[in-house]
This record gives C-alpha cells, structure tokens and sequence, in this order.
DNA sequence: CTCTAATATTAGAGCGCACTAATATAAAAC
DNA sequence: GTTTTATATTAGTGCGCTCTAATATTAGAG
C-alpha cells in the first residue's frame, strides 16, 4: 500500500495537515450516513430506467399514475415497479395510493436535483 | 387515468409519433445525448470512491495534486487513478498538468451540483 | 544515461446490479 | 363468491463495475 509520507510538494504550494480530529480520514465536513445519502440518491439517478421514470414524474403536472410512466419506459412492469421502489427509497419521489392505483410526484430534491442538471448543461451537444 | 396525451394501454407496441422531430418515445424534452450526459455524471458520481475524490477536490481552496487526494480515500493508486480519470470524463473535474504532478479542480457544474446535495439534504440522520 | 517519484494503463477476479419471467397481493368489477 | 386490473415481490441469470496487482509512462534529479 501507501504508507509513504506525503511530501512532495512542488513549488511554493503546500499544504498542512489539521491534525486528525475523528477517525475517518476525510478532508471534508460530512457525516458518514450524509455520504451514503448522497452517493445512494446519485446511484439510483445514474440509471436510465430511473433517471427516465423521475423526468416523467417531474414533467407531469399533478402526481402521475404508474400506468402512464410504463408506457415511456421500455422496460418489464417489474422493472418499473423495481424502479420506482428505489427512486421511493433513495427520497426522489413520493407515492400515494388510491384504489387500485399508485400515484408518484417528485420531492423538491429531486425537482432542484433536476433543475441543476438542466441549468449546468452544455450545450454543445444538444 | 390522465391528461390526453399519453396512450393508455400497455397492450401493443404501437406508438405514433407526434409531428415533431426525434423518434424518441419519451415524454420531456431532452435529446437523448444529454440524458446519456446526465445519467453518465450521476452514475459516475453514484460511487463512494469517486464522490469522495471529487468533495476533497471542491474543497480545498486551490486546484489539488493527486498526491494529496489519495491518502483520502483508502483504495490503491491505481483505483484513485481510475476514479480520476472517470470524473474528468464526466465533466465533473478540470486536470492541469506541471511537471510530473496533476492538479485537479471542481467544474462549476460540479460545484452545482455538490451544493444543491448541500442544500436539500435532510438534517433527520446526520 | 540511470534512478526515482508521480501518475496512468492493463488484466483479471469477485460480486452486485438490472433485467425478465413468474408469482403474489390488493382492490374493484361482475 | 370469481374474475379482472394494477402493482409488488421473488428467483434466477448475465453482464458490467470496481477493485488489486502488476506494469508502463512521464518527468525530474543526480
């Protein structure tokens, strides 16, 4: 492994280690289940059945029927359900039944999570 | 069921196309390069390596040598290479090179990004 | 040139993900 | 009650991801 020691800085340029305040080696300021929030929400959107089936909810303007986000897919109705289960767990969308129904809507991280994405895009490639 | 647009039966594979452009079945508005884009960053980003890297990197104040990123994250330097590598890919980082060290910065797209996370994260389990 | 330090690249292994198909549950219709 | 519709769950499979270890490249030092 690395155990070296870290110095080799070049030019002017170097940095002080803080001393270590908590056993994680971490040089930011999140918590541990922070982190695992985030990567696990990043996760279910790094996925092009979910990523898709969150802009369907999203571009929906009241809360949308399981039935009408199938259609857009591509995929088995498992997977959609699969799908949309995560996106529920990973806190991107909320659900609520009615009947034999489910309706989605997107939470307000997953609409400026969105937002964001559409706003930083480049557009030379579009 | 709902607003007029969207067929409703998942019974047959037909589907008609409105008289816009773009064979896609989709039901937003983005081209399928920037949905490729977008899902590819979050799936980069969807990795505790790779979130890891780049929080050290949107941290610290000046651009940061690798040297300096991979004591960080525990895995070897050919694992922190990779995850590197992949973030530049993704648009998430800018690299320079100076002599035999690499600096690496956040894009604004990933400092977007990290701050909207920042911003919308729940204090419930933190 | 040779040696060493910093980073990149490659090959290979293990394991976890995302799908399909089948089955189960739930609620309304009959 | 039975049937039908909407969604969820499970089992199984194949493939892709992420890591380590080893090697290659690049650049400066001596």
């Amino acid at each position: 492994m690395n155990e070296s020691t870290l110095n080799g800085q070049p030019d002017g340029t170097q940095r002080e280690q803080e001393s270590d305040c908590c056993s994680g080696s971490s040089a930011h300021s999140l918590t541990e289940s922070a982190v695992a929030t985030d990567v696990e929400l990043l996760a279910t959107l790094g996925n092009d059945t979910r990523y898709e089936a969150l802009r369907v909810i999203a571009a929906a303007e009241d809360d949308i029927c399981v039935c009408d986000i199938e259609p857009a897919l591509g995929v088995s109705q498992g997977a959609v359900s699969q799908a949309l289960s995560r996106l529920f767990s990973a806190g991107l969308v909320e659900r609520r039944k009615d009947g034999r129904w489910r309706y989605y809507t997107a939470t307000p991280r997953a609409e400026r999570l969105l937002a964001v994405l559409d706003e930083t895009r480049s557009h030379d490639d579009d």
